[in-house]
DNA sequence: GTTGGCACTCGTCGATTAGGAGTGCTAACC
DNA sequence: GGTTAGCACTCCTAATCGACGAGTGCCAAC
């Protein structure tokens, strides 16, 4: 798609597009005209609109109706016509001072972007906490809650913990169970899943049995990965009026359940540098087709990386939307970066 | 609130109770008559329906439409009319099975809990997972990330774990925490994050801090508990047409941001051994007026406790409700059972 | 106490209508 | 040739109207 468009039918379109967004209702020629001084006549106006209903940037909703931006409107809309502004500095600091509030834990940063994404875009937003897509294995801990009840605590190179309850054949006492893990620990640091899995065969059985379980939480952990999501804003998104309670409500209900909306939108997403925009029917799920989704990824490089972003009707506040996005994408990078990555070379 | 109520009477509240709660539409007398043969007229019914409604257990949408339960219907309705049936044995081993199959973690087991409640009451479902009103230290790791950003692990007496990202003034090497949470493990055990706080000024500078951070993240874990809920099943509810999308909707929804509901629900319910109803304006917050609610709490006694139930419109069915609550509850408390109390005099 | 009959009430649904916003076309204008 | 005013036409929206039907309440008869 060139700019093949004059500039007096750009301006034409920016305003039809934002004026729509603004309403929600098919705008026409007079209402126009009788909102921004073009110095031209309605007559004019709607033979320039003819002409982008021609090349499919507009659509007529009914013979006779107003002019609705299609899914290509947008997309022009979004890479020509948008100044992308920066968040305006005030809001910055808000957002900031929110971060600093919250305490010093990745998931809680990830719930975080989330309420704060919903809140500032006015639509659903979804945040994956930030995964490494091979986890390995730091440390774990060996605590006996009763009788042959044990909890096995587990962290990884990445710094996720994760926890589960293991009943044990015999009753081992707590001063075994360290015994235990301090003999092991040195032996699995670093290792992958799979490289756990395989020492198993060769330990004795109470190690045996904790070097499966170890192999099976962290393999568990990376799965977490593909399904996890917070997702904030249901109300902002369920109340605009092109979804409202209807059918698509309930299907985008069903989609968040189990982050099952993350498998169709992930494919389309590369974890390239910069938010991205993916406006209704260039989705290549159909069951995304009536919304918009603005994106990013975020994470320390070579580390962890998640994805943020935020879903809403095709008729959406892009630019807004765009700038908050970019915005806390920024802010988690360098808050997971003040973990992990040796540079420090950014404030 | 007495029995008063002739048997027939009796039979007619619920049957129009169970009719309205199946249908949602008003229903009249001849309709009523037509469905279930009860050997009397329209006429007849009409009478005992005046009685009835003037005694507040039904009333009228307006002038010329059947009769729909008034909250005090509903009461009655579940209070002397519902024999309350146990789950089906096959939906009780469908429900056991799926904790079989997921990993043995407490939260896990609370958001099945969830995900089942919704599935099967049709409704939206609360869960707030296990907590114990006070936790106490059981032992915590210290693992260095990079430089002088380090991971704080803790695992309370309860099981719980959780951890914080720490900031240190200098650089400590993983050799010296070990050291250090080998030298402090022993005297914070068993302590609450009061008595946590009170070791730290008497500890030297890093030791100090750390004891400091472990407080906190005590404190923040008992608080928790207050706040945070697993919801499911929010497709069900605002499916219903009562609700639909509405203003009630939207109420609910913003009740559910940040597990507000819970502050409104908990102080009404006691936790007492069994299933509770709070139906429409029984509820002291005014908010939840509009919705009937069936809980119970579940736990191991004197250890933990939580709470799970359903919320959907006042039209819920109640005695399904009532088994499904009972059963799940059932369900989590042997689960915890088995991993904190000693009495295994159960199956 | 129960029943059938009957007039009356009201909400629902479909059809009808008026109003209005917007278009597309054409002829005139600069 | 692009621009504009004028005008007939389209079609959605909201309001109105009326038929329909479910349901009630009352009364007289059983």
């Amino acid at each position: 798609m060139q700019p093949e468009l004059s500039q007096r039918q750009r301006t034409i379109l920016k305003l039809i597009v934002q004026e729509y967004i603004r309403t929600g209702r098919a705008v026409g020629s007079k209402s126009l005209i009788e909102r921004y001084d073009l110095g031209i006549s309605p007559a004019t106006v709607r033979s320039e609109m003819g002409e982008l209903e021609e090349q499919e940037y507009l659509a007529h909703p009914h013979t006779s109706a107003g002019r609705v931006p299609t899914d290509r409107g947008y997309r022009y809309y979004v890479e020509y016509l948008l100044d992308d502004a920066r968040l305006p500095i005030p809001e910055q600091i808000t957002i900031s001072h929110q971060f600093r509030q919250v305490e010093a834990q990745i998931e809680s940063w990830a719930k975080l972007a989330a309420v704060v994404l919903a809140d500032m875009s006015g639509n659903l937003s979804l945040v994956t906490p930030p995964r490494s897509s091979v986890e390995r294995m730091r440390h774990f801990e060996l605590i006996s809650l009763r009788g042959r009840v044990v909890l096995l605590v587990a962290v990884t190179q990445t710094g996720m913990v994760r926890e589960v309850i293991l009943q044990l054949q015999d009753e081992v006492s707590q001063e075994e169970l360290s015994a235990l893990s301090q003999r092991l620990n040195p032996e699995i640091r670093d290792l992958t899943h799979e490289q756990i899995r395989r020492l198993a065969p060769g330990a004795s059985g109470l190690a045996s049995f904790i070097l499966e379980q170890l192999a099976d939480l962290l393999r568990l952990t990376e799965q977490e990965a593909q399904t996890e999501v917070f997702a904030e804003g249901l109300d902002y998104v369920l109340q605009q009026p092109e979804i409202e309670g209807g059918p698509i409500a309930q299907r985008l209900l069903e989609l968040l359940r189990g982050g099952a909306i993350l498998s169709l939108l992930l494919p389309q997403l590369q974890p390239g540098d910069d938010v991205q925009v993916i406006i209704g029917k260039e989705h290549r799920a159909a069951d995304l087709h009536p919304f918009a989704v603005v994106a990013a990824s975020y994470g320390a490089r070579n580390q962890v990386a998640g994805l943020l972003g935020v879903v809403g009707p095709t008729r959406m506040p892009y630019g807004r939307s765009i700038s908050i996005v970019r915005y806390i994408a920024q802010v988690m990078t360098n808050l997971l970066r003040d973990i992990y990555d040796e540079a420090e070379d950014e404030d």
